[in-house]
DNA sequence: GTTCTTGCAAAATATTTGCAAGACG
DNA sequence: CGTCTTGCAAATATTTTGCAAGAAC
């Protein structure tokens, strides 16, 4: 059994062999990935599947889905919290030129202040910008 | 000349009637409010006459459009920013119950620490949770 | 054989654009 | 008249679901 195969069971996700590419695919990248980015890879595999497969992940916490303002919503696995169920409060940058879109996993988002009585469960922080790679 | 109309001007908007009503509806608001949600509310104009709209204020910096994870963008004037121009970086509250996004004016984001060789030029940043209606 | 997964097709939802008619100055 | 705005229709882009076949145990 493997690394990859260790991670699926130990959410409780049936290693299939979709499964196993599509989490391998994501270790690869340090990036947040789109669904059709992902369907792009790997030529043979189905739409759905993959859709499924992300939204599998998703529901056990084994990816978390940043919404960028691209139209296309982006799937990234969080080194750091895999092994934990605390819920991934950290900023995300996307940069405008190249589109990619990063984790930064290095801090996490201060206190907020909320109006009285409001209750935050989850955040969604996207930075915008120009990335190294673009920003010349 | 009214205050709407003053407003309009001042962005180099030409108050049309539509563009009039649209301005009004969202002042009315203290919420960010979807381009579905603006047609309701208008049953006779057309959706894409609305949308142009919004692109037309989102373009003159007299609104900002806000990705909340809903299928749907929303729109928000703000304020306090709507005199100036500078950029709106203030958080945003996307209720998980009622589907009601606020802006929280009250306070900035705070110094991000980013990656070497990055540069911040905007952020969409969403906080989800209970608002006060909904939390009980 | 029962349950979970996959592939194909198609539905559903939002956004965006083309174009001609109309309003405005 | 020329330019900007509007209304209608249709195109685009993604996400999402239905259903039957197939795989896993």
């Amino acid at each position: 059994m493997t690394d990859i195969e260790d991670k699926l069971s130990f959410r409780n996700i049936k290693p299939t062999a979709m499964r196993i590419l599509v989490l391998q695919h994501l270790m690869e990248h340090d990036k947040a990935l789109s669904l059709q980015s992902i369907e792009d890879a790997f030529e043979k595999a189905d739409k759905s599947t993959i859709y499924r497969t992300l939204k599998t992940f998703e529901k056990k916490k084994l990816v978390h889905a940043i919404d960028d303002g691209t139209k296309q919503v982006k799937y990234a696995l969080c080194l750091e919290s895999c092994e934990c169920e605390t819920i991934d409060l950290h900023y995300h940058f996307h940069c405008n030129s190249c589109q990619s879109t990063y984790c930064l996993t290095n801090q996490n988002i201060p206190q907020i202040d909320l109006p009285k009585d409001f209750q935050m469960q989850q955040a969604n922080m996207v930075i915008k910008g120009l990335c190294s790679e673009c920003n010349n």
